[in-house]
RNA sequence: GCCCAAGUGGCGGAAUUGGUAUACGCGGCGGACUUAAAAUCCGCUUCCUUUACCGGAUUAUGAGUUCGAGUCUCAUCUUGGGCACCA
């Protein structure tokens, strides 16, 4: 061979790796073990993305380096294979979403084995197995066993196009998260998962956990803690109690009217005769909108019921208004409005011509100048309360409410349970059958899975049905002697992908989900990589591993140790690559252009911080591919020297690049490289330093890593150690400046770095530095010999 | 509107705890090799002035702290992200 053949020596070590599996993990190994995945890919049409590419890149290129470390590693793959994609063209062409899926797994699979990934592929998966969804059906009757599966009727989202209801977590700004169009709101009886139950935990163990502030950020702020207290309001000449949630109990003596949500039950109850028809067209009208319209328009809007409630501290009547300003999923669906001291009610109270009672003084201090102070302060008009500050008097009142039996502290969540029930075809059934009264039955585990029959017609249907529904076969069921019917949602893809982490670690135990000695062997999850599901996924695993830890089938509470959250790759003129805009880079193109997987994956790694996101660049790859070449020459064409002249780059290389990879700079790992090459080139590279070069480089470019190691002899890939002796070498260069300004620089001695006299001497003697002192009177100097630096200051 | 993060050459980006700003790569320019081109190798490349040396300016803008600021503080501008009637 005369010049680097990335493809041929790709092939090469693919085709050994295949046959001698050196990325088998072993399970209950005595070496250190070290669990890492990306977020499993749902396998498209389309094949691999340049995107997927950097995720696999990030996991393969750790996992690598841990490997060569001794660790027992282990970094499986799998593929999340429900969801609407698969079924919608299976609509479009009638072919089976099992058919398609089982076809693009197969080219994904090809396709991440020509990236050369150190993947243990003894421990594939995929979500529509029924070898897998078996257990994923076993995972919801825990649930349902425990009550935290359980069915409620409640306005939900729905998506008119794909004709399914959504959780929260998938209606981004009014719209489905697939198909981009305004969903509706529509009341149907529906699946949950009780995640509410794990909330004070989910965010308590927030801060403990070792991933991005960004995405902690993120679910703090949809768990939405707040603390506050729950008011009972009489209502006027009936036996209704209105319950409000309050996070400000302290302004009660400024609550001048209560406002429930259009779809408060209540509503229809205390609604006077003479404006039901008023009240009754506003709540079907705002009940209709979608929450997108109904957001546009801040603008007030809301009609008084003719009732009156009595405020339970001033003993005032104050008038029962709707509006849809109150949302009835959040806290009580009912509020006591305080138009003094809240932005909101203020301007419902402006607009509606409502009393506005001041009860907080607003402290001096406070430069706040809105027409309502919502901050705290000291209490008036507020009876046996004046003077008190707010958080003194929040205690004072509900203390006396609670005497009363009106009213109690409460936490209230943003968060709400995850509705995880859908009308569609293609997801794993969930395990649940009716009787003739319609209780719902768990399906007895010994007869999981539920399989997923094979029908002609996936469509479905505005009876809020999935196909399932027109399967009569799968829909009869006889369980303990009694025949029922099954239910025929289907589980978000959510579900299946909530505890797959823990399958890998025994991806084929036909008993049971996974076996808990090997699960506590290697989870949990020591390094996880992704760049979505920042509140969705990473809400649910935790959820469902905090769960599975009550049950006694986990040993740990926290799923994922490290998060590792990396930026997408756009297209070259910055914007998302679709197949629409014409603009997708294809890995495999790449790779068979020429460069070869090894330089994709250095690119990708190089092409700036592995979590920002980065601009594909079609030139700057061939920058990469310089530099492997450059590493194949070192190996192949260049005479070795026998002196060794790079001791000192050889360990601050390998210094450099094990810190880098520790602290995920990827890119600055690949730049340090890149410099130890083009030294070498300089002065010449001996076998240590080709050597050191090659294990180096063998997470970043590992077919071309082995290439050169067998070239070298060497027995083994271990990760090189670095000398801490020969970090610095013999002289090193002293920078001098006068007042903060570089000046001079002036070679010394490296004995003489910590000895602050002689650095300073050396500084002086300097010429230009003789001239300058002259000429100037010093002031001082500063010698700081961690930067072999002095600072002379003069007048 | 609220909260958070970030602004460094023509471009992607680097820079330890406050200590040589612009590493590495792309692009550009020049040279070697070649009949020629590609590939490869070598050199130069922040801006201003200069043939060159020297010098000056520079990390969005303006101030401040410091012997010394890309890094810390305050203000302003811009961009990106998150939340958005959550009582």
């Amino acid at each position: 061979m005369s010049h680097y053949e990335p493809l041929k020596i790709e092939e090469k070590w693919q085709k050994r790796w295949e046959e001698d599996k050196p990325f088998a993990a072993k399970d209950n190994d005595k070496r250190p073990k070290m669990f890492m995945a990306e977020m499993f890919p749902y396998p498209s049409g389309a094949g691999l993305h340049v995107g997927h590419v950097r995720n696999f890149s990030i996991v393969d290129c750790v996992a690598r380096f841990y490997a060569q470390q001794g660790f027992n590693v282990l970094r499986p793959f799998g593929y999340d294979t429900f969801g609407l994609p698969a079924e919608n063209y299976a609509i479009k062409t009638g072919t089976a979403p099992q058919d398609v899926t089982l076809a693009n797994i197969e080219n994904f699979r090809k396709q991440a084995k020509r990236l050369g990934y150190a993947i243990d592929w003894s421990r594939e998966i995929n979500t529509s197995d029924p070898e897998y969804y078996k257990w994923t059906q076993w995972c919801f009757l825990q649930l349902f066993k425990k009550g935290l599966a359980y069915q409620a009727e409640s306005y939900q989202w729905w998506c008119p196009v794909d004709q399914t209801v959504l959780a929260n977590e998938q209606v981004e700004n009014g719209h489905c998260w697939r198909c981009g169009c305004e969903v509706e709101k529509k009341k149907m009886k529906q699946w949950f998962f009780r995640i509410t139950a794990y909330a004070d935990e989910l965010l308590d163990e927030i801060d403990s956990l070792d991933w991005p502030e960004k995405i902690k950020t993120m679910q703090k702020n949809w768990i939405g803690r707040s603390e506050g207290a729950e008011l009972k309001f009489k209502v006027k000449d009936s036996k209704e109690v209105i319950e409000v949630f309050t996070t400000r109990p302290d302004t009660l003596y400024g609550a001048t009217f209560v406002v429930l949500a259009p779809e408060h039950p209540l509503v229809k109850k205390i609604t006077s005769d003479d404006v039901r028809k008023k009240v009754e067209a506003y709540c079907a009208d705002a009940i209709k909108k979608s929450e997108i319209e109904r957001q546009e328009n801040k603008e007030k809007t809301g009609v008084f019921t003719g009732a009156y409630a009595i405020n339970p501290l001033t003993g005032k009547e104050i008038p029962i208004w709707v509006s849809d300003y109150v949302l009835i999923g959040y806290g009580t669906g009912a509020i006591m409005a305080v138009p003094a001291h809240d932005e909101r009610d203020f301007a419902f109270a402006e607009k509606f011509d409502l009393p506005i009672i001041k009860v907080i003084e607003k402290p001096e201090s406070s430069d706040d100048d809105s027409a309502c102070y919502h901050d705290e302060g000291e209490l008036v008009n507020s009876g046996e309360f004046n003077g008190m500050d707010s958080a003194q008097a929040r205690e004072k009142i509900v203390e006396k409410l609670e005497k009363d039996g009106i009213g109690h502290k409460k936490v209230t969540y943003r968060m709400r349970d995850w509705l995880i029930s859908r009308q569609r075809y293609w997801g794993c059934p969930i395990p649940i059958a009716y009787d003739k009264d319609g209780n719902a039955h768990a399906i007895p585990e010994d007869q999981l899975p539920v399989k997923l029959p094979k029908v002609d017609d996936y469509k479905p249907d505005s009876t809020g049905r999935s196909a399932l529904a027109k399967c009569p076969e799968f829909l009869k069921v006889t369980i303990d002697g009694e025949e029922m019917t099954r239910e025929t949602d289907t589980l978000d893809g959510y579900a299946c992908s909530s505890w797959y982490l823990w399958r890998y670690t025994d991806p084929h135990n036909k008993k049971m989900a996974w076996d808990p000695e090997k699960v506590n062997y290697w989870a949990p999850t020591d390094i996880y990589v992704g760049a979505d599901h920042a509140v969705a996924h990473l809400l649910y695993v935790r959820f469902w591993c905090k769960f599975f830890a009550d049950e006694g089938y986990l040993n740990f509470r926290e799923p994922v140790k490290k998060l590792l959250y990396n930026g997408y790759i756009n297209a070259p003129d910055g914007k998302k690559m679709s197949k629409s805009k014409g603009n997708v880079i294809d890995p495999l193109d790449v790779i068979d252009q020429g460069y070869g997987a090894d330089t994709l994956r250095t690119y990708e790694l190089f092409i700036g911080p592995y979590d920002q996101k980065a601009n594909w660049n079609t030139s700057a790859i061939g920058g990469v591919y310089r530099f492997l070449n450059r590493c194949w020459s070192l190996a192949f064409e260049t005479k070795l020297e026998k002196a060794d002249k790079n001791k000192v780059i050889r360990n601050r290389t390998i210094k450099k690049v094990t810190d880098d990879i520790y602290d995920n700079g990827f890119n600055t790992a690949v730049a340090c490289m890149m410099e130890f090459v083009n030294e070498l080139y300089k002065n010449g590279a001996n076998e240590a330093d080709v050597d050191a070069l090659a294990r180096l480089l063998k997470p970043f470019a590992p077919h071309l890593a082995c290439e050169m190691l067998e070239k070298l002899g060497a027995k083994d890939d271990v990760w090189p150690n670095y000398d801490e002796s020969l970090l610095e070498d013999e002289e090193f260069e002293l920078i001098v400046q006068v007042n903060g300004k570089l000046r001079a620089r002036v070679m010394v001695p490296t004995a003489d770095a910590e000895d602050k006299d002689k650095l300073e001497a050396a500084a002086k003697s300097d010429e230009k530095i003789k001239q300058i002192l002259s000429d100037h009177e010093e002031i001082k100097t500063i010698v700081i010999t961690r930067t072999h630096l002095v600072n002379i200051v003069v007048k």
